[in-house]
DNA sequence: TTCATTACAGACCAACTAGTCTGTTTGTAA
DNA sequence: TTACAAACAGACTAGTTGGTCTGTAATGAA
């Protein structure tokens, strides 16, 4: 086992180094060299595992932030039986707790690669449409099984509700992100609650 | 009237050009090349008017962006007296009219510049938000307004509706960017829909 | 042990690009 | 009419950056 040399380590690390340039700068803000700097290898490293700047891009969607959505938004979500309770602890978890600066400082990663790459290119639109529905389709399945279980409403339409969610996020983040202040926060979070107490039963509803 | 040298069309030349090219490729990827290939113009007339390429950026916003959302969303709700038909109105218009195929395929600018620049200038940053909250408390009025008239419920907080709504609208088109798809539209018509009537009186929220 | 292949190091290159600088023409006030 | 300032044209520069290419050390199979 000796660890000389880890081609796996080494390439995980360029992903992870890309990862974080991107999250700072965006795609056409990253560049070679800081990955280079941040991770200590140099170019005949990068340039062997990767094909291009791009490529390695591509790596970051398809192997890191993929497992980044599923890590935050997917696998949490199994801790509740109640969908709208899981989405409000699963957010409050990271609105206050570990990446809270980053997250509203920097946003949503796939939200921001979504607004600077989607129209410019097709390979990087169609990786974060796929990431989205990954997470819009778990959001619908939870909201299916709330819906059976009697936490949701049953004329609710699952995939309109997931799909509006993560857009409420997304919007959230989007103006956090651009205002930096509490009382956005606040306005967000009081928006995505009233919304989602309107998919509960009419009955609980009702209820104060 | 001598049109053989009008400095003030000339820099509106320029902005509108930078404006192009800034929502086609974001602030990173604008080229000052392509503005000058866009107007005809050269580098003396871009660099007479602009100090540098994050100036004439700036000016896009001050002046260009700043007017947009005056004439997308501020101007056209005085229009109606009931603000949820006038944002129904409006959104409609948007999503189907004049500005449909940029809209859904480049997105929001407001919104673009928000994800790609927010963190990584403060000059930025700080000119997106006084957008954001042009274009929020213009909402925030028309709310107030339609509440003292009876077509929001006086339990409503217009401010936080006003922020949600925006955030709502950014989301969607967010996520509207990266789908392409005709079902993530409906999704969010539907959503909105739904949360802003939510923001009705409750005697009329019960009719159908 | 041998040897082909993989995994890097690091110098080098070529293209691109924001910004400068000098020169020239147009507008305008005196 | 003159003279000065404003409004451009366009060549040039210097820095940046993605990518290449050659060399070398490690790895593993035969």
């Amino acid at each position: 086992m000796s660890l000389v040399r880890d081609p796996d380590q080494t390439r995980n690390r360029l992903i992870e180094a890309a990862f974080d340039e991107i999250y700072e700068n965006g795609f056409q803000g990253m560049r070679v060299e800081e990955i280079l700097k941040r991770t200590g290898l140099k170019k005949g490293a990068l340039y062997h595992h990767f094909a291009s700047k791009l490529d390695i891009a591509y790596a970051v969607m398809d192997e890191y932030i993929a497992e980044m959505v599923k890590d935050t938004w997917i696998k949490p979500m199994s801790d509740y039986k109640d969908p709208i309770e899981g989405i409000t602890k699963v957010v409050l978890n990271i609105a206050r707790g570990y990446g809270e600066e980053d997250f509203i400082k920097k946003g949503c990663p796939l939200n921001n690669l979504a607004q600077e790459m989607s129209a410019l290119d097709e390979g990087f639109r169609q990786r974060i449409h796929n990431l989205l529905q990954l997470w819009i389709s778990a959001f619908g399945q939870n909201l299916q099984q709330g819906k059976e279980n009697g936490y949701i409403d049953s004329s609710v339409d699952t995939e309109v509700a997931s799909t509006f969610i993560v857009a409420i996020l997304e919007g959230c983040t989007s103006l956090l992100k651009a205002s930096q202040d509490e009382k956005t926060l606040q306005s967000c979070w009081i928006g995505l609650e009233a919304y989602l107490k309107s998919l509960r039963p009419v009955s609980i509803q009702a209820k104060p």
